[in-house]
DNA sequence: CGTAAATAGTTCGGTTCCGAAACGATCCGG
DNA sequence: CCGGATCGTTTCGGAACCGAACTATTTACG
């Protein structure tokens, strides 16, 4: 674990991370989409949108909806479960894995541009 | 300046933040605005919405409105400047600043939490 | 079988947000 | 004093999102 982070530290983190994606002003994703994107890549699978939607505390729609903005945008994919054909499971991209790993590379920046 | 971070555990640490917010989230602010109160709250004053607009790289009309929702919310007040009476200057609020710092404590909290 | 449960998607009305343009108020330089 | 510049807000048409309710498909099981 690495050492403990001051609030006044977390904060300018958070805000310096949070000014990056604003101003890059890349598709803007929801805070909801964005959950849904890391649970999607860090999470193991399966993924289906039931339990998307009961991880997020949120109606199935709204994973519905993430999901085809998500498609929309390349970042993920659905199939049908084979074995159980009511499910959809939501899949990887190559597309997806690289913006998960430059947001990772950028949050790392920002923590060690953090003052002391 | 804290230990250097991974990026595996950057991205867990945003996704408990993310996560955390969309789950208490009953309050839900776009990341513009949460842009626009962290600016407000950790910049040092005055803040105009020219000045805002100009560092977030938005638009006029976004900042109004997301001062009017962080005023209703009671996050901000807005008041003119005598010194140019053109000028809106945005102040901060009680029930603001503790807002943003339950919000650090958060960030710290997660990134306690982090798996080693 | 056949009925009930489960799952994802769609529809509906309403709200919010967006960028561009227009607008009103205010300052400033000549 | 006044015409241009600056500043914040409002307006406008369009897009995205929301929750609730409903539909269609598939499975479970009596």
């Amino acid at each position: 674990m690495p050492t403990e982070l001051r609030p006044s530290q977390a904060l300018r983190l958070w805000q310096d991370v949070v000014f990056a994606l604003v101003r890059d002003g890349e598709r803007d994703l929801t805070l909801r989409q964005m959950a849904v994107l890391l649970t999607v890549y860090l999470e193991p699978p399966p993924h289906t949108v039931r339990g998307l939607a009961e991880k997020l505390a949120v109606t199935k729609p709204v994973i519905t909806r993430a999901l085809d903005t998500m498609g929309r945008l390349g970042l993920v994919t659905r199939r049908r479960d084979d074995a159980d054909r009511r499910n959809v499971l939501v899949h990887r991209t190559l597309e997806g894995a690289l913006a998960v790993e430059r947001l990772g590379d950028m949050i790392v920046a920002c923590h060690r541009n953090l003052p002391p």
